[in-house]
DNA sequence: GTTTGACTTGACCAAACGGTCAATTAGCCG
DNA sequence: CGGCTAATTGACCGTTTGGTCAAGTCAAAC
């Protein structure tokens, strides 16, 4: 067993997870110290402020959940287009999930929050678009190579990682204003004809969990 | 002169321009009041909460401002491909325009907005729902008929189409993020390439004003 | 065994929140 | 003019907001 998990840890995931239920706005200083079981005095003595508690909540999550994951879709080992079918797989497969187990298709919450702050909160908006450009890089880095291998001829790698994100994040808001996961699914034809490749992400894997 | 802006007309005005600037969660019916130059009770006396309020917003906004405009884009007049161009001017415009007059790229509000409160508040949710699957209808009914004159072989037009429309979308809320006009500027490349198509919407224009 | 400093607690605060209401005014129709 | 309704006003309400603080706990370092 981990050492007890400490109030400061308990803020981050809590924030995590309310802020991608709901919204920033949505949530109060008290429900998420209710909620992390957490008095409001320690609250203020590990974050001075709400805002201070979000960008270290994202970072949390970057650095905890997004990255590895993102390591591991995007793992060298792998040929650059079957990267990006796993890539695929995992938003699909996410989206699933999240509806059967929040009851909601919740999108990516840096997306999210960085819409919503993007004015207003200029330290919460700052950290989103670093972790949003990084994120954009692991998808520029695979066409680099993609077109080194010699699988893709992409002649400006930059502008079509941004396309191809866009595309993808826009997927994933769709389906979290809709709230039905299958807004995320029929890009991968997209996906593929603007990098000039044929994509076949395997989207039928809802029950391999077992 | 126009017969003077009643106090509902203002507030509908109002809430539009401070959701698309700051958030819903961030706009406070007082500060809608005073901006707006009406008293609480008037406000109580048109809508009976601020939720009503924003839903009356977006279909002001939609029906004075969004179908008005996309009507003259998607012009049955001309060509379809014309039309995905002028769309792709219409969107870079906006952002610049944005930028210089309010200085920030806001994005879209529909979609802004619709990712804030998907959960939460679900009467705005349904009606952003409504919003942004009638504008996926313009591109879906865009390329139906570029299917028809020969012009496009689009085999799944709903799919494609709300393929094109994420891209848009993430794209502008990328700008918005990122508050960087640029970022809504080269889709036009993945645009064509997802249609199969070589568009070449004037992106220079940013100076046609005078 | 005392000192230290990180952590916890619960009471407290002023301001802001969304919303209500009785009273008043303005505009229109007969 | 009187009468009716829609619109307007500003005071008011209880709750929640983000944030503060003095007082206290506790384990480890000295």
């Amino acid at each position: 067993m981990p050492p007890p998990s400490s109030a400061r840890t308990r803020l981050l995931e809590t924030m995590v997870d309310a802020i991608w239920e709901r919204s920033y706005g949505a949530v109060s200083v008290d429900s998420i110290c209710e909620r992390a079981d957490v008095r409001k005095g320690s609250f203020y003595h590990f974050f001075k402020s709400k805002s201070a508690l979000a960008v270290a909540a994202l970072d949390h999550l970057w650095e905890n959940h997004s990255r590895p994951a993102l390591d591991e879709i995007f793992s060298p080992a792998l040929p650059p287009l079957k990267r990006f079918e796993r890539l695929m797989e995992f938003w699909y497969l996410r989206s699933i999930e999240c509806l059967r187990e929040k009851g909601r298709v919740l999108g990516c919450p840096y997306f999210n929050l960085g819409a919503e702050t993007a004015s207003g909160e200029p330290e919460l908006a700052a950290k989103v678009s670093e972790i949003l450009d990084t994120y954009q890089g692991y998808l520029e880095a695979t066409l680099h190579e993609g077109n080194a291998r010699g699988d893709l001829t992409i002649s400006n790698p930059a502008e079509t990682a941004a396309c191809l994100f866009s595309m993808i994040e826009g997927s994933s808001t769709q389906a979290r204003i809709h709230n039905d996961p299958e807004r995320v699914r029929h890009f991968s034809d997209a996906f593929g004809r603007v990098i000039g490749a044929e994509l076949h992400p395997d989207l039928s894997g809802v029950l391999d969990k077992a």
